[in-house]
DNA sequence: TTGTAAGCGTTATCAT
DNA sequence: ATGATAACGCTTACAA
């Protein structure tokens, strides 16, 4: 049996109040007093049930998280590493709140409040795809990763996206390209319209036109990549360089390039976006936008922590920067 | 505020305990009471508070899960989705165990009492790593992933490593190979350990003598299957083929093979392990022994459940097949 | 078949 | 400075 705040109590002499003054740091307990019960609490490896304290209101040191693992994360690692660290720091344990469901009786905020999450980080899902009112509304402390909810309690943290592509334009343009293709991840998601938007101020910035045919339809997958830059490849003006929502689909559009007997970064450049590890390993290695994961996973802890531990702050909206990577995919536009 | 058993109880106009005893699945309740009562259940949102549950000795509905994010995990992902299944179906959430450290101080065990885990998945970890005799010692059931416990409460899963590379060398042999290198993940590591074996044993069953030279030391990275390739390719009688624990030490040994002026599958042929995205993408694609991760992820979910439900079960220990995938790295060996 | 009440381990209020 | 004790939300004898 795992020992209880009784049996610390029993063994230091003293009643089970004092030990749970101690432990909670009231300043109303003899040094003395203190000293004794901590080395008991050391001794008999005592760690109070975070159930029993849960209950009576207490914290219950608990962070939940909504995921969606049906999507591809090639990058979910990255993230838990990143919260661990701020986990561990702030004290939290995670729960995986594997119980979500889509179906209509399922309710983000009762299963919060069943399992005492103190707050919730939520990632991998786009604004319409569930309702997420309900738990914006509850009060729960909130941060989304990736998608720009910011009201009540429940703020946001990202990647500069739109900055990104607004810079990658200008690189581009700085490499004399003025037929600049924009692959896109899913057109719902954030980070793609976010993306999109700084394309286009990109172009903008450049004097050049916005080509509707110079946009195509994705969604981050090696496979949509490659449709995409298929019609891409097809129109009678093909793009010399194109920037892709995802490294996975700047694969693809690789693919597509190199079964129409062009060549990269000769013929075409092309850039990515995440650098995954892939991005490094082909040949010629991927140019491509670096997200940052790991700061995005530990500050999305640290923020909810905040939000946590001051109910008048408002949502945080936090942008992490990322940085292009020049390697092998880019290159001068051929005159 | 949440809605509580007495709410509940109160809409009804029942007691607490028959609420409790129709969500407890007790029979001596009457066919319309529990009728009534679940209606308003389900209208009412209501979510039994976990905590006050865990508190009387009910089921907690938590499994806990234990892993080191500073190493690796290509495909921690995987691992999740596939627990994603399990977890949900069995009624399941998972808390990663953030607080854990590596302190003396630190127990395993009181840290899922304290969390009232039912039971508990580790995965990441080496035998020697931790202390792990205490936790095996409490009873509390564990599934330990790619580590071969097997004891009291706690049993395992892992790949058929050992089957696995007994094939990958009659495959290479079938190709006419017979000076056939061993790339080494971590030494101290369970998988390296099994997959060795099945190399001596491949080499065993075909007669051909095992050499200690033809064994290179790695750790699973791509850094250090660059440097064994390197000291294998200096060798007076260097191999024309190489099975690497990763997919990732076998990018390195690509890149040594490449800087030396061979070619690959030409000079030397060279096998991986995990098949990751990495295997396919990069040209030629590598011929990779591929782990099913998603299974491993769902089974040891399934086998934790099975275990927390008959404490009479004797530890279990499953062994997930392995797929050897034929691409582009392997071929006949020269003459 | 239903209800009453004790108890789970902890915190917090109120005495002392 | 310390200790009794009610309360948290739920389950489960036991009583009715």
């Amino acid at each position: 049996m795992a020992t209880k705040i009784r049996d610390v109590a029993k063994a230091a002499g003293v009643s089970v109040a004092t030990v749970s003054k101690v432990l909670n740091g009231y300043t109303t307990v003899n040094e003395n007093t203190k000293e004794r019960v901590l080395q008991f609490v050391k001794d008999m490896q005592f760690y109070p049930n975070s159930a029993a304290r849960s209950l009576v209101g207490r914290r219950s040191m608990t962070i939940g998280i909504f995921l969606t693992t049906s999507l591809a994360h090639p990058f979910f690692n990255q993230i838990l590493s990143g919260m661990e660290q701020a986990l561990k720091s702030k004290g939290y344990d995670l729960i995986y709140l594997a119980q979500f469901s889509r179906s209509k009786d399922y309710s983000f905020v009762r299963h919060c409040q069943s399992r005492n999450a103190e707050g919730v980080v939520v990632f991998g899902f786009q604004r319409e795809e569930m309702n997420f009112d309900e738990l914006i509304r509850s009060g729960i402390p909130t941060v989304f990763i990736d998608l720009d909810v910011k009201q009540g309690r429940a703020g946001y943290i990202s990647s500069d996206n739109e900055a990104a592509t607004e810079r990658t334009v200008q690189y581009l343009i700085g490499l004399h390209h003025h037929k600049i293709s924009f692959l896109s991840g899913d057109k719902e998601a954030y980070a793609s319209k976010q993306r999109l938007q700084g394309y286009r101020i990109g172009l903008e910035r450049a004097n050049i036109p916005y080509r509707e045919d110079y946009i195509a339809d994705g969604d981050f997958t090696r496979e949509t990549g490659y449709l995409a830059m298929k019609t891409l490849l097809a129109l009678p003006e093909p793009p010399t360089a194109v920037i892709c929502c995802s490294d996975l689909s700047a694969v693809g559009a690789l693919d597509a390039i190199h079964d129409a007997g062009l060549s990269v970064p000769e013929d075409i450049s092309v850039i990515g976006f995440d650098d995954i590890e892939i991005a490094s390993v082909i040949r010629p290695a991927l140019t491509t936008v670096r997200q940052n994961m790991t700061m995005i996973g530990r500050r999305s802890i640290e923020l909810l922590d905040e939000l946590i531990n001051d109910d008048a702050l408002p949502p945080p909206e936090e942008i992490v920067p990322t940085e292009l990577v020049i390697r092998g995919t880019s290159a001068i536009a051929k005159r």
